[in-house]
DNA sequence: TCTATATTGATAACAGTTATCAATATCAAC
DNA sequence: GTTGATATTGATAACTGTTATCAATATAGA
């Protein structure tokens, strides 16, 4: 079964580009995180194994794993992106309570069906989706005595 | 019926803050904008009004119009705040071109009626959802013609 | 092994945003 | 209306995350 690496290095070798211990190493790092990595833990990581990793090439690196598909960039409200894996990983939606933070992850595949509709309609070519539905759950609406529906 | 300077300035003295001409004019333009508004071309058009209004004051006044929820912020891939107005407007989603930063705003009625059937389903009480769609425009992917790799 | 050139780490540069500060404006109390 | 405590302003320095530059080095095909 292909793999993250093979893919990276064919990718690598149909532009031209290098497959080098560096770039091995923090792929190889990033695929130990789950879910959203900040470039700062990745690199604390990193850092770790070998010391004398600069964080442009870091930069450099992501920038590649994301060319490739491999790997999804976001950015958040407070200026940081955050990089998601994204080979091998099922996509999936959250369901989150704004009152204690619990998250539940859900699909629904009439709602992404509906989704390549809009996308068409506009002439987007779509890429990925995020859909956060923000809420208050059973247990903090049982805790807090609210009625149901507030 | 209430409007959004009344709001604004309630909300300045509830906090003990004050209503300036400054604060009066950076919401008067930014509510002449539709849709998704860059703090540059909010500050080129205030700066023909009035040239002496410095860029840290309209960051400021944004923020503060945040606090209020007035207005809310969104950040895309480049890196750049892009701020939408909030009150007395209909709730749609967002369609983004992760290339150039072109957002649609749509609304379908069937997604959000599987929405609210998933919180059910769960025993979330829905307050409010996110959903983004991210994609290629057609515009850029006539200009760039690099088919994705894979 | 040799050689063209891609890659590296260090760091300067850059862009967007925020903090600092002295001068000024606001507004509640009188 | 005047006063005075203090919020606000504009200019700009500082800060943060990211990207570009560059000389030294590593890679990989011949």
């Amino acid at each position: 079964m292909i793999n993250e690496f093979d893919l990276f290095k064919d990718f690598l070798h149909q532009q031209k580009l290098r497959w080098t211990p560096q770039r091995k190493m923090i792929l190889d790092i990033f695929l130990s995180f789950d879910g959203h990595v900040q470039i700062e833990s990745l690199y604390e990581k990193i850092r770790v194994q070998d010391p004398s990793i600069g964080i442009a090439t870091l930069y450099r690196t992501l920038k590649l794993l994301v060319d490739c598909e491999l790997v999804e960039a976001h950015s958040f409200q407070n200026g940081k992106k955050t990089y998601e894996r994204m080979f091998h990983v099922r996509h999936h939606d959250h369901l989150i309570c704004t009152s204690c933070g619990k998250t539940i992850e859900f699909e629904h595949p009439l709602i992404e069906k509906y989704q390549v509709e809009i996308c068409e309609a506009y002439g987007f070519t779509l890429k990925s989706h995020k859909m956060e539905l923000l809420g208050i759950c059973n247990n903090c609406r049982m805790k807090n005595n609210n009625p149901p529906f507030l």
